[in-house]
DNA sequence: GTGATAGTTAGGCACATGCTTAACCAATCG
DNA sequence: CGATTGGTTAAGCATGTGCCTAACTATCAC
């Protein structure tokens, strides 16, 4: 848990890139190979290489060696600290909204108490 | 609906910083000024302006200036996206293990019709 | 062995990002 | 009015990102 920022910045800056969105897309469905990916992307090897180093790197994605074939796998957990993150904001406005609620809600009943 | 792709990436993009972050968490409790939300991030106004655009250019925080200060105040619906991707591959990868799952049951009933 | 295949490394270029300081504008205060 | 406060703009710099090509290594097929 320690260090939790920087886990968030390697997986939100991981996502912001539509050609490594799309390889998170491609392994959602099912593992593949490092050309796998590359074949619908419309860029070098190297390029790819680069992009999967960083969704490695955030931890999105597992990778493993054998004879010459690197094979891809998503490793979901990875996305939870974005939920939870995401679900934690939404937590406190919802709590604002709901203190504005009240409060509104509190001059109503002053304002006409017979209501 | 239209282009998303760039949507999502200005969006993950904006959030892939901590100062960026700590602004939107600040936001999530109450508006703020720009002042109130350079005051906790140690670095000059004109940078915290930056960090601003590009959050409003995310659609994440919608600000309007009233005399000669600006107000700057959360929008929660641009998360709803980033929440839509994420539960998308979520339910693709668990498709996926459902058919693996199911793949090996029917391997047992094959190899042990009586169960 | 030869050659093809899958991936990797190195170097470099163009542009984006994140920050700074200095100068500036505009609303308010006294 | 002049001074202060809140914000904005401009310019510049250091570093990071995303891509490329060229060269290389390691496996596999024959």
């Amino acid at each position: 848990m320690l260090n939790q920022s920087a886990h968030l910045d390697r997986t939100f800056h991981a996502l912001a890139d539509p050609a490594r969105r799309a390889m998170v897309e491609r392994l959602s469905h099912s593992p593949a190979t490092v050309s796998d990916l590359a074949r619908p992307l419309s860029m070098s090897l190297p390029a790819v290489l680069q992009h999967l180093m960083v969704l490695e790197n955030a931890g999105l994605v597992a990778t493993r060696k054998q004879g010459r074939v690197r094979t891809c796998e998503i490793a979901p957990a990875a996305l939870a600290p974005l939920e939870a993150w995401i679900a934690a904001r939404r937590a406190e406005w919802e709590q604002r909204f709901d203190a504005l609620a009240s409060y509104l809600d509190g001059l109503q009943r002053q304002g006409d108490p017979d209501a």
